[in-house]
RNA sequence: GGCGGCAUAGCCAAGCGGUAAGGCAGAGGUCUGCAAAACCUCCAUGCUCCAGUUCAAAUCUGGAUGCCGCCUCCA
């Protein structure tokens, strides 16, 4: 497959360093704070690509970690009177909980830095023997990044064009203010390790070198575009001078989630949480509405957009119970189906793994699905068709390549009964309907039916209709949905 | 200020030189005790604007306008 290589700016084929088996390393979150639905888009986008990739059959050893030790992270502990490592694990299991929600596969590592301390200062070591990195007075350790020529490849900077928004905050000895910090002496009150400079801590950038250090050279590494400059340009720069090997061959990062055009993010408080949208919604709405547009360009937010998304999810799954039902059907006819229906379906299998191996293109692969619903939908209407053996033969098919769907965008997996079900209730509890109101008129209405009083019937479909259900009749009995 | 990205129907969104996928909304129709749901069909002679390259451009080049991101923690 090909995927956009932030390092050449263009699409390149994967071809992995070890033939058949990925290494792909994906920045995992701060664990300070719940995920918000940027946080979503990342997990759901790396989801995919290694679901793809295993499908494709390739191997995958999937790293993504936990920063479990940060400003941030010890700003809260002390805000909140508690232990920055309880602040961590928790949101940490937040961060499990709503990815489990997801349907977000675990990685198969899951590094938290503070497993990797001495691993740090083993990379810190080996800088400053180089000349690389130095150590200051008051138990700093900076990277000296006038010592790394190719700094900037990733972000597409040069050094001058960075020493003009460069600056110094009070307090650093740096030599260059384009340096950056690998260890940070303790502050009071901060969590500390021994280390050959003084008691301290870790700098953001260098957890992920040392994290992903067991797996080099990586053939993926991921994460959001926001982390293009300055973590992964100082990772790259942290790794690739201190053992001399290339850190990734390919660098994929994915786009903001935005609202009103604007990116999602803590500072900008315009966020929703994973867990504010999945009591509004299933899981896989969400899941649909963020893969619902090429994984690279920002995705804008609105809760209109999720309405749609969930209706167009309909479409599939109905058709999904559809089909289940149409191949319950005892005896086939030998109708032939039209040739260019029978073309147009062989066409779209392949079309859909095409989509997903240019550059995970998830928007043009939904398409493809719905181009095939739109096929099956047709022949189960049509009376001379449904019948047909080559009807019965694309069916069958089209549940087989359901399961593939399933297995590689992570959707259309669930009972389609089930699931309409859940997501009618789903909407139904947005509206804020009195459902146990509803449950009995519904109850007095199939008692009024069953007593052949078509009056009374019609008169608490009307009760219904006013509290914003509609009543349908068929062959299953009486079922319901909001107007 | 420096660097980068994006502009496609009412809305969302594919498309990456060969004559505009798909979804939502809308309009017709099939079906149905009535109704609804569901399904089918239709729905951009044109892709922000202006030049240019080409037999051919939404797709390439130059310019204009607008929006966004990074340069500071951030998926």
């Amino acid at each position: 497959m090909q995927l956009y290589n932030t390092l050449t700016r263009k699409k390149e084929v994967l071809t992995p360093v070890r033939p058949g088996h990925v290494n792909m390393y994906v920045c995992g979150i701060t664990a300070y704070d719940y995920c918000h639905i940027g946080h979503a888009r990342s997990a759901l986008v790396f989801d995919v690509l290694v679901r793809h990739l295993r499908a494709s059959g390739l191997e995958v050893t999937f790293v993504r970690n936990f920063t479990d030790v940060d400003d941030k992270i010890i700003r809260r502990a002390n805000q909140e009177g508690r232990d920055w490592k309880d602040v961590a694990e928790t949101y940490i299991a937040a961060f499990h909980e709503d990815m489990d929600a997801l349907g977000v596969i675990r990685a198969d590592k899951e590094p938290r830095a503070t497993e990797y301390i001495r691993e740090m200062q083993d990379i810190c070591t080996t800088l400053i023997n180089e000349g690389k990195a130095y150590a200051t007075p008051s138990g700093d350790v900076y990277f000296r990044v006038r010592s790394y020529p190719p700094y900037g490849k990733l972000s597409g900077r040069s050094l001058d064009e960075l020493m003009a928004g460069a600056r110094v905050a009070p307090g650093e000895e740096k030599e260059d203010p384009l340096d950056f910090a690998l260890w940070k002496a303790a502050k009071p009150g901060e969590p500390w390790w021994e280390s050959p400079w003084g008691k301290g801590r870790p700098g953001w950038h260098i957890e992920c070198s040392a994290m992903s250090k067991p797996y080099l050279p990586l053939d993926i590494h991921g994460g959001g575009q926001d982390l293009v400059f300055p973590h992964h340009e100082n990772e790259i720069a942290q790794t690739e001078a201190s053992c001399g090997c290339e850190l990734a061959r390919l660098w994929v990062h994915n786009g903001f989630v935005q609202v009103n055009s604007e990116k999602m993010s803590k500072s900008l408080g315009n966020f929703k949480t994973i867990r504010d949208i999945l009591e509004s919604y299933l899981p896989e709405t969400l899941r649909f509405f963020l893969l619902g547009k090429q994984y690279r360009s920002p995705i804008d937010f609105t809760p209109e957009i999720m309405d749609e998304s969930e209706k167009a999810l309909n479409r599939v799954y109905e058709c999904l119970r559809e089909a289940r039902k149409g191949l319950e059907r005892a005896s086939w006819k030998k109708t032939p189906l039209p040739q260019d229906i029978v073309k147009e379906w062989q066409e779209l299998g392949p079309a859909f793994h095409a989509a997903l191996d240019d550059d995970l293109n998830t928007a043009q692969a939904l398409g493809h699905i719905f181009s095939q619903v739109r096929i099956a939908n047709r022949l189960l209407e049509d009376k001379a068709l449904r019948a047909a053996e080559g009807t019965r033969e694309i069916l069958e098919d089209l549940l087989r390549r359901a399961a593939d769907w399933t297995a590689r965008l992570g959707m259309f997996g669930q009972d389609p009964q089930t699931f309409l079900i859940a997501q009618r209730d789903c909407r139904a509890r947005r509206a804020q309907l009195d459902i146990p109101a509803v449950e009995a008129l519904l109850q007095r209405r199939l008692d009024a039916r069953a007593a052949k009083d078509f009056a009374a019937s019609d008169q608490l479909r009307d009760e219904l209709a006013a509290l914003g259900v509609a009543v349908r009749d068929t062959p299953e009995g009486q079922v319901w949905d909001l107007i």
